[in-house]
DNA sequence: TGTTAGCACTCATTAACTTCAACTGCTAAT
DNA sequence: ATTAGCAGTTGAAGTTAATGAGTGCTAACA
C-alpha cells in the first residue's frame, strides 16, 4: 500500500520547508509555497492522516508539522529533487584535484576539506580495508645506530612508515639486502596475508627474522589501532553553526562523539557495496546515548580500486540534495584522477 | 606603591573561590572561608578599595566581587599557593613516559594528552624553531618508478617525510650514492641554512641538483606551512565544560579558534627562554574578535635541548596552581628521560 | 465523497508585574 | 580602624495575562 501522490507531495514540502527554516510547517505554509489550488484545511486533513501513518510529528498541539526519520528516509529514496552543482561550486571542487596528487592520505583530506567548504557541514573521511591493501614492496632504511625506518608501500599508497630500533653493529648494505628480500617475498601479498604467515614466508624470512618481526609488528599495531585507517575529520565546528545543537549539551555529545574518531569507523564503513549511503536517526545508533544525527557516505574510488570513503555527519535535518550531488560529483572527479584526464571534461551531466 | 598584605589575602580569597564556584564572592563568604577574624563590614571597605585600583569587579551593584584579569596576574606571580600533585597523579604522568619513546611528536603528543587528562583542560603542544634543527642525515629511498621518499633525520627527530616524483631511469643504487653524498654535504648543518644554501654547497651538490632542489622545496613547504611545526590539541572539547562557554556563540568562537591550530603558534611561542609563561585575557590577544582566555605554556628540554612548548589552553578562571604543577613536573620528568633514568626517581621535590 | 469555510480550542511565547533574597554602601557607634 | 545595623539596589525567579499561530472539527457545498 503505497502513498498517493498528493501525500508525497505534501511530505516533500514539510521536508523542503523544513530544511531550510527548521521550524515546524503549517498548512498555510505549504498551500502558499506548495500547492496553492488546495485550501489550507484539505492539507490539514493530509497533514493528520500522514502524523497517524509516522511520516510527521507535532511538537505540540498547535503547532505545525516537522518531519520524522520516516519522512526523511521516503525523501532520500524517492522524493528528493536531483539538484544541480552551481558553476563556482563545480569550480570550487574542481581546483581541489586540479593538481598532480600522489598521496592517498592527501586526496582523502582534500576531499574532505572540499566537502565541508561547499555543503558547510562537518565532513569525515577514512581509509578502510587495510587487510586487503597489496604490497607492491617494503623497504628499511638505517637511520642511526639504533633505529630503522620501514616503509611499506601498497597499492594504496605508502601504508604506514614507523621506525624500529636495531641491533648497532648491522649496515646500511644489510638492510639493502634485507629490504629486497623481504620485498620480494612480499610483494603482491595482502597485508592479511602477512599478517597470518604461511610456512613458505616463514621459511623463506628465517634468516631475517628479527626484522620480519618487527614489520609484522609495525602491520599488526597499525591494523588493531581501530581495525582501520587514518580518519579525517574537517570542520567539526560547523556542527555548532545549526540551531539543532543550540545548546551546549548537545553540542558537547557531538562534539565528543567526533573527537572520538575511532568510534566512528563502523557507521562510515558498510557502504563498500553501495556507492552511496544514508544513514538517518536510529540507522546509525552504533553506542547508547549517541546523538541523533544524520551520516551520508560515498564510496571512492580511483582507476577502479576503492581508496576510501567520504562523507557528511550532521543533523538529520540537511540538504540531502546537495550533499548527495557533491559526494557524487567529487565521485566522477576521483574516478578521473589518475588517467591524467582532465578534471573539467568530466562535467557532462544532465542539462 | 605596593598594597597591603590583608589585601593581598583578599585577592587571594577571591580567586580562590573564584576558580571553583565561577560566582561572585561576597564579603560573607571572604570571612567565613578565609578572615574569620575581621567582620564582613571591614571586609567590604577593602574590597571597594581594591574595586578602585582595578583589581576586582562587579556584575552589578548589588553583586560580590569577581577578579579582574590584573588580579590573576597578581595571583599567579605572587599569591598563588604551591600545589603538591596526589601520588595518583603522579602516577598517571609517569605512566605516560616509563616506556622507550623515540619520536619526538610522540613525546608531545603524550605530554598534550597528559596534561589534558590531570587538569581536565584543552591542551596544546607543538615543536618549535624547525629551523634550527640540526641534520643529522637525509636518506632518499626509491619506491617505485616515479616516486621516492626523502627522509630527514635530525637531532630534533625524523623532521620530514616526503615523496617526491623522479626521473624513472634512475637505479636504486643512484639513490644510495647520492644519500650519502647529500648527508654529507648537510651534516651538522641547521634546516636554515640548508634553506639558504651557499656557494660551498651549491657546488657540491651540482651532481646532484635535481634531488637537491627537491629536498629544499620539501623542508621549504614544511617551514613556510605555518613556520612552525606540528601542532597537537588533546581534549578540545573539555572547553564546553566551562560555565564561562555555555552558550553557544562563546563555545563556538573558542573552538573555530582552536580549529585553526596554525594560528595558535605565536600564542604558544615566545616562551622560549622562560620555562614557564602564563598569558591572561588581553596578554593574548593576537587576532581580533579572539575570544577571552588563558594559556599558560612551558617549555621543555630533554637532555638539554628544546624540543618544543606545551601548555593548556582555557578559560581566565583556571586552577593555575595544578596548571603550574603538572607543566613543572612534566618538564623535570621529560629531562630525565634520555639519560635513561627511571622516571620514579625525580619525584624529591618539596615535602 | 472529497473539499472547504468558519470557528472554537489549545498552547507556546512574550511582556509586565511582583516577590524574594543576596549584597552592598553608608552612617553612627565603639 | 573596626564594626553593627540598616536602607538601597538589582538580578533572578515566579505569576499572570495577553497574544497569536495553528489545529481539529463541523457543517455546508460541488
Amino acid at each position: 500500500m503505497g502513498i498517493s501522490e498528493r501525500k508525497e507531495k505534501i511530505i516533500q514540502a514539510v521536508v523542503d520547508s523544513y530544511i531550510v527554516s527548521c521550524e515546524p510547517i503549517s498548512s498555510a505554509e505549504i498551500k502558499q509555497n506548495f500547492l496553492p489550488d488546495l485550501s489550507s484545511a484539505t492539507i490539514r486533513n493530509e497533514l493528520a492522516a500522514l502524523e497517524e501513518m509516522g511520516y510527521l510529528e507535532q511538537p505540540h498541539t498547535s503547532a505545525g508539522r516537522v518531519p520524522t526519520a520516516e519522512a526523511y528516509r521516503l525523501y532520500v529514496d524517492k522524493l528528493m529533487p536531483k539538484r544541480k552543482l552551481s558553476k563556482s561550486e563545480l569550480k570550487v571542487i574542481n581546483s581541489y584535484f586540479d593538481h598532480k596528487i600522489t598521496e592517498i592520505d592527501e586526496i582523502l583530506r582534500n576531499t574532505a576539506k572540499v566537502i565541508t567548504e561547499i555543503t558547510s557541514l562537518t565532513s569525515v573521511a577514512m581509509v578502510p580495508n587495510v587487510k586487503s591493501a597489496v604490497v607492491d614492496s617494503i623497504k628499511i632504511v638505517k637511520l642511526n645506530d639504533k633505529t630503522a625506518l620501514v616503509v611499506i608501500v601498497t597499492n594504496l599508497g605508502i601504508l604506514k612508515d614507523a621506525t624500529v630500533e636495531i641491533a648497532e653493529d648491522l649496515n646500511e648494505q644489510y638492510f639493502i639486502t634485507a629490504s629486497n628480500f623481504i620485498s620480494t617475498a612480499f610483494h603482491n601479498r595482502t597485508i592479511e596475508e602477512i599478517m597470518n604467515p604461511d610456512d613458505m614466508i616463514n621459511e623463506l624470512l628465517a634468516e631475517y627474522e628479527q626484522l620480519f618481526r618487527a614489520i609484522i609488528s609495525i602491520i599488526t599495531d597499525y591494523v588493531e589501532n581501530g581495525g582501520v585507517g587514518d580518519i579525517v575529520l574537517e570542520g567539526s565546528t560547523k556542527i555548532l553553526d545549526h540551531p539543532e545543537y543550540a545548546n551546549v549539551r548537545k553540542a558537547r555529545a557531538m562534539l565528543e562523539m567526533l573527537e572520538a574518531k575511532e568510534q566512528l569507523a563502523p557507521m562510515l564503513q558498510g557502504s563498500n557495496d553501495v556507492s552511496l549511503n544514508i544513514k538517518i536517526g536510529k540507522d546509525n545508533e552504533i553506542a547508547e546515548g549517541m546523538p541523533e544525527c544524520a551520516i551520508v557516505t560515498a564510496n571512492y574510488r580511483v582507476g577502479g580500486v576503492t581508496i576510501g570513503n567520504a562523507g557528511v555527519i550532521g543533523p538529520i535535518r540537511m540538504d540531502y540534495s546537495k550533499v548527495v550531488s557533491v559526494l557524487d560529483y567529487i565521485g566522477k572527479t576521483l574516478n578521473l584522477l589518475p588517467e591524467g584526464k582532465s578534471v573539467d571534461d568530466n562535467n557532462n551531466d544532465e542539462e
